[in-house]
DNA sequence: AACCGAACAGACAAGTCTGTCTAGTCACTT
DNA sequence: AAGTGACTAGACAGACTTGTCTGTTCGGTT
């Protein structure tokens, strides 16, 4: 194999990942997948064997990618309380560009999909984006008109409901008020 | 008519409703509606020309529930800040009831439903819920750590943010601390 | 030279989807 | 008595769904 498998099975995900978010899971069909990412129908079949292991790779890869971009972003960075302000940046800046259709992971939950594997992948996700807020609360030496945890959630709540209005009015309004919002107690 | 046409239109309206929330809008199809309302394919298309047309209902319906149970609830709940507090157990509550399935609102608009007719719903119904925190937040003399419209925006997305993270936790939790955070500058 | 994995094209199964249409029943109104 | 609106049952169209299966091609390894 010169490249080692990678070309289609890249091809067949990255695809299927715009059409997922963009669209919908449940709107997206594997035949629109297979003609937009111009491969054959067992070439999908052979690397993904169902449309279910399809969306937990889509999971997977949303999750890697998100945080690699959050790390890009966080670089010139510097300071923990300048840190939790970009997080307010950071989300708006990734939603303008995604057209404000809202968070990967609450979409899916919100397509209701019973699967288990979808619920792990969406809580070990937000769970992470958590605890890297608060490892970044417990450096700052904010205002401590809350404690640690506290401000953390905070934070997350308004973080998660910026997001989520984006999409229902979608614009950056809310998560821009947001960012204001936690401005006057860091 | 005996009863004006009601009994059938209500009874495919209330099941298209638990249906497009429980299950989702896209993966609700005419057939399981007309099965579980029991009902004939040509009175349900007689009613509601277009399964477009079934879901703008339910949208309209909800928010009409919607606030009605609220008023309800607020109902025994004197002074603005006990009031603007009782917000948080209203939406937790109802939360449990619907078993964390998260905002009927957002979960449309998460559905990537292009139709005009949704967002101007969606915008309204969250554009009166925010009008009606607002109207209590003047009304209460709050410890002023946030203006007027701050304070509101700061509760509606601690509100929208504790039903977003219910919906991926399938839990109660952080809507309960949202409600704890509202506390500390009411 | 034989084999194997990855890719291709495309037919096929079995079911679902929305929406239309026919045909007929019933109760009420004019 | 004729007509109307709400309802029933169910056939039908045409498109789409996921997934399987056959058969072929090609590059690389053993």
């Amino acid at each position: 194999m010169r490249e080692p498998g990678v070309k289609v099975k890249d091809r067949i995900l990255e695809t299927a990942s715009r059409l997922f978010y963009d669209q919908g899971y449940n709107q997206t069909g594997i035949n629109q997948i297979i003609e937009e990412a111009d491969i054959a129908r067992a070439s999908l079949y052979h690397h993904y064997p169902s449309k279910t292991d399809l969306l937990l790779a889509y999971l997977d890869r949303t999750h890697e990618l998100w945080f690699k971009e959050l790390e890009a972003f966080m670089l010139p960075i510097h300071g923990p309380k300048e840190r939790l302000l970009a997080l307010f940046d950071f989300r708006t800046k990734r939603q303008l560009r995604l057209k404000y259709k809202g968070c990967h992971f609450s979409k899916i939950v919100a397509e209701a999909c019973e699967d288990e594997g979808v619920f792990d992948r969406v809580r070990a996700h937000k769970e992470r984006f958590r605890q890297y807020i608060y490892d970044l609360v417990v450096q700052a030496d904010h205002r401590k008109l809350l404690d640690n945890e506290m401000l953390t959630d905070t934070l997350f709540l308004l973080l998660e409901g910026g997001i989520a209005l984006g999409a229902m009015y979608r614009g950056p309004d809310y998560a821009e008020k947001a960012k204001r919002i936690a401005m006057s107690f860091l």
